[in-house]
DNA sequence: ATGGCTGAGCTACTCAGA
């Protein structure tokens, strides 16, 4: 079973770079996020041609989240937290995996910054409201995934210039934490696990040249909870359509799980 | 290096991203 996670910058936009990539890649399921377009105007069709369903929760303009699929998905809700700008951020959906019923969670964490705004503000409260539903939901069902844009540089190694971003909403000691009191619910970092100093990244800025200097950070990621590490076969980060023409500024991060 | 570039909505320019 290949899961593959990716903020495309707006599905419309790249809707010709997204199926390029489904082509070559063929994921099971493909979680998105920054769709931003309305559920009327998501390309479902497109994917349906290629043999996904698609289960979309967009707004106008920002954010939004989906999940494309080739199985069908149990539950499919949008209300795992309630969040305090209405925003489209988070979906869920069982999947089966073997005997597993796995809970995907496809998530969008706001960006945060600037610091001491209320955009950092509704970070912080983002992330809390976030780690309780998962405290809450792990108790029901132990077989979480949980991916997406954290908007979290975890670590130093995670960055290009940690110094730059240690007082920014991304690298921020007090949002770091909150990935770790993530991770302490029973997850792991998957890509980290399995590769303890590689310096990959995930996202590189559209401008001065971030791409080409490779000026980049790791803040896609897969959390597997624990009971599921024993069904993980392996994790890639997928730089190929980061070099494509119109690209998103984000890259896929790729799972294989049986 | 709080600038650089890109997309949506709209049709001039702002907001948002990270």
């Amino acid at each position: 079973m290949k899961i593959i996670s990716w903020n495309v910058n707006s599905v419309r936009a790249r809707i010709e770079n997204i199926i390029n990539y489904i082509k070559d890649s063929s994921p099971d399921v493909l979680l998105l996020q920054e769709i931003k377009t309305q559920n009327e105007n998501f390309p479902s069709r497109e994917f349906k041609n290629l043999g996904y369903t698609s289960y979309v929760f967009g707004q106008k303009s920002y954010n939004g989240v989906a999940i494309i699929t080739k199985y069908m998905l149990k539950n499919v809700q949008t209300n795992f937290i309630k969040d305090d700008l209405k925003q489209s951020r988070i979906i869920t959906g069982e999947l089966k995996i073997n005997l597993k019923k796995i809970e995907l969670i496809n998530i969008y964490v706001p960006n945060g910054n600037p610091v001491d705004t209320e955009k950092y503000e509704y970070k912080k409260n983002w992330l809390k409201k976030f780690i309780f539903s998962v405290k809450k939901r792990i108790i029901k069902n132990p077989n979480l995934l949980i991916a997406g844009d954290f908007n979290i540089i975890p670590e130093e190694i995670d960055v290009h210039d940690f110094e730059r971003y240690k007082n920014d909403a991304l690298g921020r000691l007090e949002i770091r934490k909150k990935f770790r009191e993530l991770i302490n619910l029973g997850f792991k970092d998957i890509y980290r696990l399995v590769n303890k100093k590689k310096q990959e990244y995930t996202f590189w800025d559209y401008f001065a040249g971030s791409w080409q200097k490779n000026y980049g950070m790791r803040i896609d990621h897969f959390l597997l909870s624990n009971s599921l590490v024993e069904n993980f076969e392996a994790v890639n980060i997928n730089k190929k359509p980061r070099s494509k023409l119109k690209p998103s500024d984000h890259t896929p991060i790729e799972l294989i799980i049986n």
